[in-house]
DNA sequence: ACACGCCGGGAAAGCGCTATCTCACTACGG
DNA sequence: CCGTAGTGAGATAGCGCTTTCCCGGCGTGT
């Protein structure tokens, strides 16, 4: 008695040679006759050879297709972190575009790290994937970034398709991400409401999201005649806003009516810091962020953000990558400002 | 001028064949230097290799080691909503843990389409994936069900391993989630607390999950004395959290004293609808939700709710599939209750 | 000194497909 | 009635790899 013996027969999956067997046919029949091929096949030849197929439960071998037609119909994508609404929201959008186009979409988190990232896309592109579509955060100065420059440079000779997600992407394809706009329209829109002193809480500096935001930002208070009169730089996560505030609030708001955070789950995270200090987010200091996550509706008071439709974000990334080049719309996302209650009218 | 002609030189990638005749070596050697083969190769002769790969910036083609080898690197990964935290933090387990193992996941989303689920799992076989998980909830009666054990019977019988993330999965294994057991323990403390009128919110008959949750809620009322007054089931989502509580409160509370919701992002939804008809949720009316997605700490006030560690579960589901059988922890996933402000002490 | 095993490089046979090429067969115009 | 285009099925040459299998060269024991 064989260990075989014990489970479930396993048995090697039936490849396209079984199928045509069973139906009588030559390989090159059964297989024109179970992807459309251009030419034609007789009808009668066909339905045998689809009978058999079902009948053996074939499931064509895509790596062996691949490798046959020198082409996959994979998609790559690179987020931060799966976890972070801003990315999960972001893979929706790509994940559903790709399904449109019967692909396969393999995904990556590189955790913030750009080691990583490089190490990703090296690994990723033995895959071959039609598109790589890179929405983790770039960095400016990043050691890394040459290298992997260079990386992308050969996938595309190779003829695969880029795709940022970000403001700039040097020679690459990107879908724009106007940080710059939205944080001085959102500054406008505050100095409207009547706030004059601000404080920040964002990314280090050299991720570009954040400094985008945060120059745009100020931008927009100084055109209004308001004052930016702290700036903290915590990490560029939820954790990483409540432990900005807290120190903020330590070190005494003295006169900041609202604090502007880099990304809408910094902003959560500052509205609970606020809250823990004893403090009312929105009546004692307001709170804006940016993404505008689905969340942000949902916590009190309601956030008031910057739109980005990060959904279609994702899908517009792939369109860019698949698109005949010029054929994509590469004009920058529309971003609006959404005032919420955490930001009310100031007397 | 040939359209060639002005794009960047596209030239095909690097071959194995391009690195050995660069090497001055042989296919075998070429091979056997650049992946862990048992068979040991001369020193001088590896670092040719390694040096002309890395000249030739090659990659080596997945899809044809795959096919040679009879064996991917891949693991298929099918969820309900990538949007949906409750998905992504569980998918953000399975990528690292996939990462740590040194595969790629490749991912899909059923949107809640039995139909698609089929479909996409038919899709990804094709993959050859050396796991599939399937995370997407479950219809007690669904039609395609049988389908789609044939189905992945098949990719087992084939050698492939598949692991799913509920409470029983029939034949195959699982990461179970004692959704029943999470909820009646949540009953008992709410109890405890001083509350026995109850309304439910939760999501359509059938789906495994939803009813699992509400008849353990409710058998641990009728074990401490509480009453479920009433039940609405809406969508399983964050809108129909919102619409069931609208309908609740539209019929009017008579007496409920707390609504217990599906899940989280129900709950978040329920508070919103409660706040938006004039009442003070966890004051006016308690909540309690289940699954202790991150977004709850930061609602106001907290959710109270049952935490399921989402990203263990991730790994976990990975590690089942992969581990010897019998080898994998297949105890259900630990759950606790998490008592916050949405459920005050009562009187 | 010689047979014998071991070591490690190279040739080559696949892996499951696709796509090109071949070729028997039909139809049709001159 | 023959030559010539089509047609469409089948044979086959790859695709980029891995992995046998073969074989020459070396070290050892007698």
């Amino acid at each position: 008695m064989t260990d075989d013996a014990v489970e479930t027969r396993r048995t090697a999956p039936a490849t396209l040679h079984d199928v045509a067997r069973e139906a009588g046919v030559s390989l090159a029949t059964a297989s024109r006759s179970l992807n459309g091929s251009t030419r034609k096949v007789n009808e009668e030849y066909r339905q045998r050879v689809l009978a058999a197929a079902a009948k053996l439960n074939y499931s064509p071998n895509l790596s062996a297709q691949a490798v046959a037609r020198g082409s996959t119909t994979t998609v790559a994508l690179l987020v931060a972190d799966i976890a972070d609404p801003y990315f999960s929201q972001m893979a929706a959008g790509v994940v559903r575009e790709a399904d449109r186009e019967r692909l396969i979409v393999t995904m990556a988190a590189t955790e913030r790290d750009t080691e990583r990232e490089l190490d990703l896309v090296r690994t990723l592109r033995g895959q071959r994937p039609r598109v790589m579509i890179l929405a983790a955060s770039r960095r400016e100065d990043d050691p890394n970034n040459d290298a992997l420059e260079a990386e992308l440079q050969a996938f595309e000779s190779n003829g695969g398709r880029v795709a940022f997600v970000s403001s700039a992407a040097g020679a690459f394809h990107a879908v724009q991400l106007d940080n710059r706009a939205g944080a001085e329209a959102l500054a406008r829109e505050l100095i409207g409401l009547g706030y004059r002193r601000f404080a920040a809480v964002t990314g280090a500096e050299g991720i570009r999201t954040a400094d985008e935001r945060l120059a745009g930002f100020r931008a927009g208070l100084e055109a209004g005649g308001g004052t930016l009169d702290r700036i903290v730089r915590p990490a560029f996560t939820r954790d990483g806003g409540y432990e900005g505030m807290t120190q903020l609030i330590e070190e005494g708001l003295d006169g900041i009516e609202l604090v502007f955070a880099g990304n809408d789950v910094m902003a959560v995270g500052a509205m609970s810091a606020i809250r823990d200090a004893g403090l009312t987010p929105g009546t004692d200091v307001a709170v804006a962020g940016f993404d505008d996550i689905p969340t942000v509706r949902d916590v009190t008071p309601p956030l008031t953000t910057v739109r980005i439709p990060l959904e279609e974000v994702g899908r517009r990334a792939l369109r860019l990558a698949l698109d005949e080049p010029g054929a994509a719309d590469e004009s920058p996302v529309h971003t609006e400002v959404v005032l919420r209650d955490s930001t009310p009218r100031r007397g």
